[in-house]
DNA sequence: TATGTAAAAATGAACGTTCATTCTTTTTTT
DNA sequence: AAAAAAAGAATGAACGTTCATTTTTACATA
């Protein structure tokens, strides 16, 4: 009963400041007392939530991590053929990256830098499994080069995330025509030639 | 006179433990006193040397990227035929990246990070000029895709940023094939299709 | 429906620690 | 012996976390 009263929206607010305030400043220069300003409460109340700093990073993590792959796959069936699969998720993906990238920026952090303990990591990996599968899939059938998922994933997906940063930092604007030059990029560097 | 006499042995030396602790502990987390311990420095020293903790950290990113650009570019000759160009520069880029991956891990922290000053980072993005000179060079031969330098940065040299930090994590181990695999995908994300 | 009450949730202030930086003194160099 | 470099100890601010207390909620009773 206990846990079960306490407002989701107050978690849900603290975990929205943490990202914010993480992708503005680092973790380590965040201080509790402005994740809870920013979500009006109490310090003292975070602890209420979360046991410590490094478990609110950890679980905000995964939450946004949950959240980032369910979108991908939101629209994606397993019957559908390789490219087809593909470029479904790619573009859900792109289009995750480029309009929560609040969220997407969070992940990029914690993706290079020692702040996320390794339980999270891998507990947020385990949800990509459908774009591995299909992976797998058109390995098998000879439409995608035979290399391993971490290669594919980094000239299928990673790219995008450099390209939201660079955005993000108003380096550069990514619009529609971009982004179908982009699809075709990824699409190109893991697709076997014929 | 001053500044000369400084030893440059020490200043190196709290660079080298800068990038070291970093990595592993993340910027905020890693005080003055631990990076002057593992320099043999007192922590007061570190202040004839740098201005303060965040001066440490801009000259330590500006150093070690142009280390990472002048090995990039170190047997380059702008006479070079666009492909043989780009072979060979991604190819010392993928050496640095593997071998010196303190470094290239230091530099992927602070490049998804908002740790480094902005000043700091347009510095170190200057060097990277030749590749960009080399891309426009391709472009106008029909050889290069017409994409912006960011997109073909994202998929041509990016994802090398990720297979590092997924080897140096443990989770996967490249060797020679891998290599040249991934060369073969940088270089078909970006070339023109015949 | 109104009231009393015990448990849960939330709070602001306080604590102890850590840290970046500075100060004063000592050591090294020229 | 004067100047430069380095050192260790000291300082004051900031932080994560806890404590003692207050406020809110849920609900039994009338």
């Amino acid at each position: 009963m206990a846990k079960l009263q306490k407002s989701i929206d107050k978690r849900n607010a603290l975990v929205k400041a943490t990202i914010e305030l993480v992708n503005n400043n680092g973790f380590h220069a965040t201080p509790m007392s402005k994740i809870a300003k920013m979500a009006n409460v109490s310090p003292a109340t975070i602890y209420l939530y979360f046991e410590n700093k490094q478990d609110l990073l950890n679980q905000t993590y995964v939450d946004v991590k949950a959240e980032y792959t369910n979108y991908a796959f939101a629209t994606y069936d397993t019957n559908m053929e390789v490219e087809a699969g593909f470029e479904l998720i790619w573009k859900r993906i792109a289009h995750f990256k480029l309009k929560e990238c609040e969220n997407a920026m969070f992940l990029a952090q914690c993706d290079n830098t020692p702040i996320i303990d390794e339980d999270s990591r891998q507990e947020g990996i385990k949800h990509l499994q459908p774009l591995l599968d299909l992976w797998d899939r058109g390995k098998k059938e000879g439409i995608i080069k035979p290399m391993t998922n971490y290669m594919l994933y980094a000239y299928a997906i990673n790219p995008l995330s450099f390209l939201m940063m660079s955005e993000q930092r108003g380096a550069m604007k990514l619009d529609q025509s971009h982004l179908e030059e982009a699809y075709q990029s990824a699409w190109s560097s893991i697709k076997v030639c014929q």
